[in-house]
DNA sequence: ATGTAC
């Protein structure tokens, strides 16, 4: 990306002011990661500033690429009462796409005897790949229930335990859902998938805690060296695309309606204070409670698997955050406090130390943010800081992030022989489809320790721990 | 991301 015209504020930080009427715009990232990213990424974060209502600036994460519309890695906040919108692009077509962190109590030496038939096991427990199918088949009534309750809906169907949800973003349930506004063809589409890993870059990872960088946040997370985690990195599948899809053109004929010039027509949005708006929110909604939902019966289908090799150990949820949404949340805009709708899409929400949605044990650190790198290098765990609040809305980046596309690391790498390259490195993966191995190869990603680095050095979260990973089922 | 395009 050419900076040509961007001021480095602080050393991870190049901005933009405002002009022309649109916002400022912000690059949080070191200098080698914004020289590095894609040129669309500048393109389309100067497009978002162009949106009414927005607060701030139009904001790209260290680890940004090109989307559909806005970056991914994109972060842009908007006021209700200033005519703010609110765009499907801005949250991503796998609505609430995140990642659940599961805690052991074993360690590597415990685990490494059974890492085979523990990766095949979960491999044949955890229905992964393109449109698979889960054993839970549901009503549409079923559905609509799930869509309001979330993970609390499905630890109530006995996936899980009461005690997983107050470390769960909303505690697993995010008010404001509307299942009447979600189309008949997206429940149609979810009836079968709940409990279902999808595709691409989703994936279920058995890690192993191999760094430790910051002693105190670690002891609060219950993080320690050489333990195993696992990371279930997956959303809301059929329904959550379908929804994207339907109010793509719903948003896009409202914008019209309303005289709202879009500089991109994938900008389609309308006022938060609009039916159209309002609409969008709660199909939305309801979107993050089914991922809320898909990764509570992952988690306990993971539980489930683990007990067969070790049994009555307890594993606890370290967290769940999602990476694609837009939520309303207080902040403060020029000392005053105002409720904003934040979009992240492919950034995390990172409130930092004190924050009252925090759960006790993690008041005093902040919120658990993960980086959930590429399957061959590793992940970070990091914490909210009392910065991220003040420079970007209390928002993080939430991966590695392309750096190729997809088409272009097929051109690279064949499936098979990487798999079996990682395999020598002690990295099993259990996959259906060898072209999707190829698209995700780590070397397809940005490097994991730069964005890291720079979401640290950027004052948007400190590093907690870094998770090498030893068994991937990929979607 | 996605019954990988209606």
């Amino acid at each position: 990306m050419n900076l040509d015209g961007l001021e480095q504020i602080t050393p991870y930080c190049f901005a933009a002011p405002a002009r022309g009427g649109a916002a400022p715009i912000r690059f949080f990232g070191s200098r080698a990661l914004l020289e590095a990213m894609d040129e669309k990424v500048r393109e389309q974060i100067t497009h978002v500033a162009r949106l009414p209502g927005l607060v701030g600036a139009a904001m790209a994460m260290p680890d940004a690429h090109w989307g559909y519309g806005f970056p991914i890695g994109g972060v842009a906040a908007f006021d209700p009462e200033e005519g703010g919108v609110i765009s499907a692009g801005g949250v991503g077509f796998d609505i609430s796409c995140g990642i659940r962190c599961l805690r052991t109590p074993f360690t590597l030496a415990q685990l490494s005897p059974v890492i085979a038939p523990l990766a095949d096991a979960l491999f044949r427990a955890i229905p992964a790949g393109l449109g698979e199918q889960g054993r839970l088949k549901l009503s549409l009534p079923q559905l609509d229930e799930a869509m309001t309750g979330g993970a609390q809906w499905a630890i109530a169907q006995g996936f899980g335990r009461d005690e997983d949800l107050p470390f769960i973003e909303e505690r697993g349930r995010i008010a404001g859902a509307a299942p009447e506004h979600v189309s008949t063809h997206a429940k149609e589409r979810q009836k079968a998938e709940m409990g279902t890993l999808g595709s691409g870059n989703h994936y279920l990872e058995v890690q192993v805690v191999e760094r430790i960088h910051d002693q105190a946040a670690a002891r609060a997370y219950g993080l320690r060296e050489g333990q195993i985690l696992v990371a279930i990195h997956c959303g809301s599948r059929g329904l959550g695309h379908q929804v994207g899809t339907d109010y793509l053109v719903s948003l896009a004929h409202a914008a019209g309606r309303l005289g709202i010039t879009l500089p991109d027509r994938e900008l389609a949005c309308a006022p938060i204070r609009s039916p159209e708006g309002a609409r969008y929110l709660g199909a939305m909604n309801a979107a993050i409670n089914i991922a809320l939902a898909n990764r509570q019966i992952l988690a306990h289908l993971t539980r489930d698997v683990f007990a067969r090799f070790f049994p009555r150990q307890p594993i606890d949820t370290l967290y769940d955050v999602s990476h694609n949404t837009c939520k309303a949340e207080e902040h403060i805009v020029q000392g005053v406090a105002k409720v904003l709708y934040v979009h992240r899409k492919g950034a995390t929400r990172a409130f930092g130390p004190g924050h009252a949605d925090l759960p006790a044990p993690y008041r005093a650190i902040g919120q658990p943010v993960i980086i959930g790198g590429s399957m061959g290098t590793g992940s970070y765990v990091l914490a909210g800081t009392a910065t991220s609040e003040a420079q970007s809305f209390s928002s993080a980046s939430h991966g590695a992030g392309r750096a190729m596309s997809r088409a272009q690391a097929l051109k690279r790498w064949h499936g098979r022989a990487l798999i079996d390259e990682l395999a020598r490195k002690g990295i099993l993966i259990r996959t259906k489809s060898f072209r999707g191995a190829a698209e995700e190869a780590p070397g397809a990603y940005k490097d994991v320790e730069a964005v890291a680095e720079a979401t640290e050095s950027a004052g948007l979260a400190r590093r907690v721990a870094f998770l090498r990973p030893k068994a991937c089922i990929k979607g």
